[in-house]
DNA sequence: GGCATCTTGAACCATTCAGTTCAAGATAAG
DNA sequence: CTTATCTTGAACTGAATGGTTCAAGATGCC
């Protein structure tokens, strides 16, 4: 197992992800990182540098997965926002029903644990949450609300879907999730009906 | 400062407690827990018992306080239902805007990381969320919604108050987190508005 | 003063951590 | 086969971890 060919990353920074999405930075070890990769010690640290860097590796990685995956539920927003905002969350409900994955969001857990972690991954994972917020942002606008009805709606439903992980974490069941979710669709849906941009969202 | 005097155990706890809820539990070492408390190493260990049984008297400090707030918000529920959810949400955004507390929140956090807690703290945890439900479902029957309704709306405010946790560590303003709660209170007021239990909530 | 009680600091232990180094071995290309 | 390249396992370092123990000292009470 040398010469030229070298270990498949891809299936290696996948695996290395889902360590860090169940245990979190603190509480993954570079020696969990080479159990669940299968990768020695001396290779993580010659083919991603350190810790951090894997990390951050992984960060991204998370991001654009899932972040693609949001932007095409929302791609339909012009036409059928409220359908687009119940894709978008059919994205997280369904990524948290599988079960070959984590419970939660590396992103909502990292920005937890930014307080601990390196400055760049803390506001990396700020951005993550910040540009999932500008994306239904753009999609809400495109979906006839009006501008500040557009903003007041994106927060929520963006912290609505973060929500969803601490919930399923805290033992939640789909039912549940779905619940939570069903309400601010039904917000929305008043919302939307209430004219394109004319009548004012709550406040 | 020895003899038959002691130390404020009060005093003490406070400090580990928002140590644990600024670092979580993983990146929280006993030597921080000494500093903070400005006890000796010995001293925690003779007073608290191990980090574990320091921690689970911390959650539960947490719990009991905040959950007395959340209770006293709701104690209205009968009258002023939404008057009491939106002093519920208050409790929540006064913590956040506190600047002598840490962002986020000690629950969610440790819900957060229920995977790799031990199991007793893991299980106080989600019996924490737990509890904020029911709590909010038995105000929410008070005022007067259908059970089922309730039920939805409970853990759909739950839910939104465990986001503002989670968006506050992200870095989202007072004026985001409040347009978060706005939605939901909006929402709860038109369900609150279709009735006393006689019409039903969304789905 | 004398005694009992508590606090304190320091040392200690075994374990784990991140990070580095290196020799041995395996492979592919020539 | 030879050579260059890469992987691998293992050892090692220095620091930090949770947890324990104990002698010295400070205090309050009698």
């Amino acid at each position: 197992m040398a010469g030229r060919k070298q270990f498949d990353t891809d299936t290696a920074l996948d695996a290395a992800m889902i360590q860090f999405w169940r245990a979190g930075y603190a509480d993954t070890s570079v020696d969990d990182l080479s159990r669940v990769t299968g990768l020695n010690r001396s290779s993580i640290y010659s083919s991603f540098g350190d810790k951090d860097a894997l990390f951050t590796r992984c960060l991204e990685r998370y991001a654009t997965r899932y972040g693609a995956e949001y932007e095409a539920a929302l791609s339909c927003a012009g036409e059928r926002p409220l359908a687009a905002v119940r894709a978008f969350f059919a994205v997280t409900l369904e990524r948290v029903a599988d079960p070959g994955l984590p419970d939660g969001c590396l992103v909502a857990q990292s920005a937890m644990a930014a307080p601990v972690l390196s400055p760049s991954v803390a506001t990396r994972a700020r951005e993550a949450v910040g540009f999932q917020r500008a994306r239904l942002h753009a999609a809400l606008k495109a979906g006839g609300l009006h501008e500040e009805t557009a903003g007041t709606y994106a927060v929520h439903v963006a912290a609505v879907n973060q929500s969803l992980a601490v919930m399923s974490r805290a033992g939640a069941d789909a039912e549940q999730l779905h619940a939570v979710v069903d309400v601010t669709l039904d917000a929305l849906a008043r919302a939307l009906e209430m004219g394109n941009g004319a009548a004012r969202g709550p406040r």
